[in-house]
DNA sequence: TTGCAATTCAAACAGTTGTATGAAACTATC
DNA sequence: GATAGTTTCATACAACTGTTTGAATTGCAA
C-alpha cells in the first residue's frame, strides 16, 4: 500500500522535527512539509494532532518498558525469584538512559525525541505517562522480594529517586556539562547508569546492620559497579 | 497611583491561573478576565506575555535563591568558613522544597505557580534558569571548602543528584502519592529535605574511608537526619 | 481651571493554528 | 475495462492568539 509511506513518512518528519525544535513550535504544516505529503493526510491517517504524539511517544516507551521488563525478569531468573537489588535498579534505569544518552545516540532521532518528551510534557504524553504506574509497581514487588525486611516507603522512595537521578540527568544534560565545565562525562552512559544504581542502593540500603546488608546484597553482579568500587 | 493597582491585579491573577491550569491554556484574555482589567494593560504594564511570565518566575526565583545563600552563609559562618556537607545541601534543597510542598503551602499560589515552572519549561522560563549557574557554582565552591579531598566532578554528580531529588519529587509529588498509594508522606516536608539530603551526602562521601569521612564532615549539626540516624 | 502626562478602553489587526470538505487520483478486484 | 474503496490533494474554515491603535478617561501639577 502506498497509504504506510504516507503514515510512516509522517511518523518520521514528525519525530525529527520534535526532536530538533521541540513541540511547542512545530506545526502540522512543518511536519507535512517535511514529509512532502499533504496537510491533511495527518488527520486521514491520525485522527489529529494530539494522536500522531501519542503514537510517537507510545511507540518508543513501549520499546522502554519492554526491555526494562526483560531485564528485570532476566534478573530475577538467576537469582532465582529474588533479583538482587542493584541488578533491579539497573533494570529500571539503564535502558532509559541508554536510550536518551551517550555520544553513538547524539544523531539518534529516537533518543532526541525521548528527551523532548521528558522536557516538555505536552497533554497527550501526560495522558499516557500517567498510565505508568502499574509498570512501576513491577519494579516495587520486584524489590520487596529482594529487600524483604525494608518498609514499603523506603522503596518507593528509592524507586522514586533513582528515576529522579536518570530522568534529570538526562533533562538537564547540557546544564550539568556546562556547570561542570566538561569535568562530568556526559558520555560514559554505563558509568552513568552505574552511578546512579549505586546511590540508589545507597539510599535503600541506609540504616541496615552491615551483616543483614550483606545478606540481603550478597554480591555485586554482572561486575557492576557498588559502593565499595567507588 | 492607580498603575500599581492595575500591575499588581495582572501579576496576581496571572500567577493563579498558570498555577491552576499551567501555562498551556491559559490566555492573556482570560488573565485580564481574571483581573478585571482590559486586554492591553498587560502590554501596556508589561511589555509582552512571555515579558509577564518572566517578571512572575524572576520574583519567585529571586526570593528563594536569597533564601538559599543565606543559609548557606550562615552555614559557613557557624562553621568556620567551612560548613559542613550537609549543612550546605540543606541550603540548596531546602527553601525549594519548602516552598513547592507541604500541607500549608496547599493553597499557597507561588508555590503551585512554581510547581508549574518546574513541569512545564516555557521559553522564558527556561532562558531564566539557563542563568542559574553562576548560582549554583556557589554551592560548588563550598562544597569544595568541605570536601577538599573530593574531585570536583564527584562534587557536581552530588550537587546534580540533590537537585535531581528535590525537584523529581516536587514535579512528581502527585505520581508518587498514587504510586504509593499514600505511604509516601509528601506533608512532612522536614523529613523529606532530610532523606534528599543524607542521600546526597551519601553519593558525595561513598568511597572515602570512614575515618577520612569523619574528618571532614565532623558532626550533624541542627539535630539534622544523617545516615545513622535513618 | 487649565494643561499635560499617564493610564484605560473598545476595537481591530495580522497571523497562525488544527481541522473539515469535496473533488480528484489512484489501486485492486471482478 | 468498469467499479468500488482507498488515499491524496488544494482549499477553505473557524477559532484563537498576542499585539497594536487611537481615542477616551483619569490624575496631578501649575
Amino acid at each position: 500500500m502506498s497509504s504506510d509511506r504516507t503514515r510512516s513518512a509522517i511518523l518520521a518528519a514528525a519525530e525529527r522535527l520534535y526532536a530538533d525544535r521541540g513541540f511547542g513550535d512545530v506545526t502540522l504544516r512543518d511536519i507535512v512539509a517535511e514529509a512532502n505529503v499533504n496537510l491533511a493526510a495527518v488527520n486521514y491517517h491520525f485522527g489529529s494532532k494530539d494522536e500522531l504524539i501519542a503514537e510517537l511517544f507510545v511507540t518508543r516507551s513501549l520499546a522502554t518498558n519492554r526491555e526494562r521488563l526483560n531485564a528485570l525478569k532476566l534478573a530475577e531468573e538467576q537469582g532465582g525469584g529474588r533479583a538482587p537489588i542493584d541488578a533491579i535498579l539497573h533494570a529500571l534505569v539503564g535502558p532509559t538512559l541508554r536510550g536518551c544518552l551517550g555520544p553513538d545516540r547524539e544523531g539518534s532521532t529516537a533518543a532526541r525525541f525521548m528527551i523532548r518528551a521528558s522536557i516538555e510534557s505536552v497533554p497527550p504524553i501526560r495522558r499516557i505517562k500517567n498510565r505508568e504506574v502499574d509498570h512501576l509497581r513491577k519494579f516495587i514487588a520486584a524489590m520487596r522480594r529482594s529487600l524483604p525486611g525494608r518498609d514499603d516507603a523506603e522503596l518507593y522512595w528509592g524507586l522514586h529517586f533513582a528515576l529522579a537521578m536518570s530522568h534529570h540527568t538526562i533533562r538537564e544534560k547540557e546544564r550539568l556539562m556546562k556547570l561542570s565545565e566538561g569535568q562530568c562525562d556526559l558520555n560514559d552512559v554505563d558509568a552513568i547508569v552505574d552511578r546512579v544504581v549505586s546511590v540508589s542502593v545507597m539510599a535503600l540500603t541506609a540504616g541496615q546492620t552491615p551483616a543483614r546488608k550483606a545478606s540481603v546484597r550478597p554480591a555485586p553482579p554482572h561486575g557492576r559497579l557498588t559502593r565499595q568500587d567507588l
